[in-house]
DNA sequence: CGAGTCGTTGAACGGAATCAATCGTCGTGG
DNA sequence: CCACGACGATTGATTCCGTTCAACGACTCG
């Protein structure tokens, strides 16, 4: 599902980010602060919510370790959400200026920039198609179906993680894994998930 | 929701697309195919969808009008969904050689095409996350206070669009909106939704 | 050896999907 | 001009299934 190197990487390793360390509900940027960097999650979780005009709370976005959040600053003046740390957190900042310079200069980095907000793109379309399967049964099927490798799903992630992706509550999840199992649609192993054709 | 400029908008106007009619069920192109072009549907409606070994096929994304689909031609030789017109469509094939010379050969594009692709990025997470919402009320809620600008939001789509982009039946939406209004929090008007502050 | 987390199963509840019926509106053609 | 059909919007009744609460075993880590 992810693919091999990630915007975080790439930003990281042309435009060196500064490192920050944030405890659990400090603010990375308050709405409206002037959008000078974007940013990446190393360890830790930030979410990423809207304050409306009444003073009520959007969540918009829980950025993860791995991901990169606030690309929209290239876009704009300000930050149109707080983002506030979840977890005790790692977050690396990248001078708006500084990626938007490289983007300019290095064509090639530009088109790599290009082809993996594309890929971003497809996987986010996917999941989110995803969500559109009612039923937790076939929801976990077409995921596995679609994240399988040759018939095989690596479980890199706890499963209670995966149940959370897919927008189910963890004990559905293993149930039904379970169900999947017993009609036998898929098989398991330790750290495995085998899909067992049956046209 | 939606941005001044789309993708589509701006490929057509960069490089030129070829147009091309599709009735339902029409396969615009083929897993396996080389990934020559891609897409933008003009009107109509074009299913993504993967064949698995066994033969299944795995929904990965409708693209509706305005949209752009199979940009991920960019990054593969050979396209790894089937795409087939769930409506009379008319679609729009840019070469995937001129978009890429035009990418190399015109940075402004290129920054302009990161821009979108991350704005779209974003505007995808914001719907997933909207998905984590378990209660039909508050999800609708969230995604109006999402959608508003001043507190109004403008209806351009049949509410029952709405709804499927909420992930909700469209009953569902119906009465629940109506609950929203007798509860105090909107009013409606006919291609209005007025949000009432209420802290 | 306890605390914490993941994985798992059971039971009960609640809310959203579904089926069904009605009304209004718009466009189309006779 | 009106009848007709198509579709969006709406409300009612029922069913179903995913969430939630609860409890437990396994495993890891300090």
């Amino acid at each position: 599902m992810t693919d091999d190197a990630s915007l975080l990487e790439v930003l990281d390793r042309s435009v060196g980010g500064e490192r920050r360390e944030y405890d659990v509900g400090d603010l990375v940027f308050r709405q409206g602060d002037p959008a000078t960097h974007l940013y990446g999650v190393e360890t830790g979780q930030v979410r990423l919510e809207r304050s409306t005009v009444e003073g009520r709370r959007v969540l918009m976005y829980v950025a993860g370790a791995g991901e990169s959040f606030a690309e929209a600053a290239l876009l704009h003046d300000v930050f149109h959400c707080n983002a506030v740390a979840a977890e005790t957190s790692r977050i690396i900042a990248f001078r708006k200026d500084s990626v938007l310079d490289l983007l300019r200069s290095d064509p090639g980095r530009a088109e790599q920039v290009i082809l993996l907000l594309a890929s971003q793109v497809r996987e986010l379309r996917a999941r989110l198609e995803l969500r559109n399967i009612l039923s937790a049964g076939d929801r976990i099927l077409h995921y596995l179906l679609l994240v399988a490798e040759d018939g095989v799903v690596a479980l890199r992630t706890p499963l209670k993680d995966v149940a959370a992706e897919l927008g189910l509550a963890r004990e559905t999840f293993y149930r039904e894994l379970a169900g999947l199992e017993k009609a036998g649609l898929i098989r398991r192993t330790d750290r495995e998930i085998h899909i067992l054709s049956s046209g």
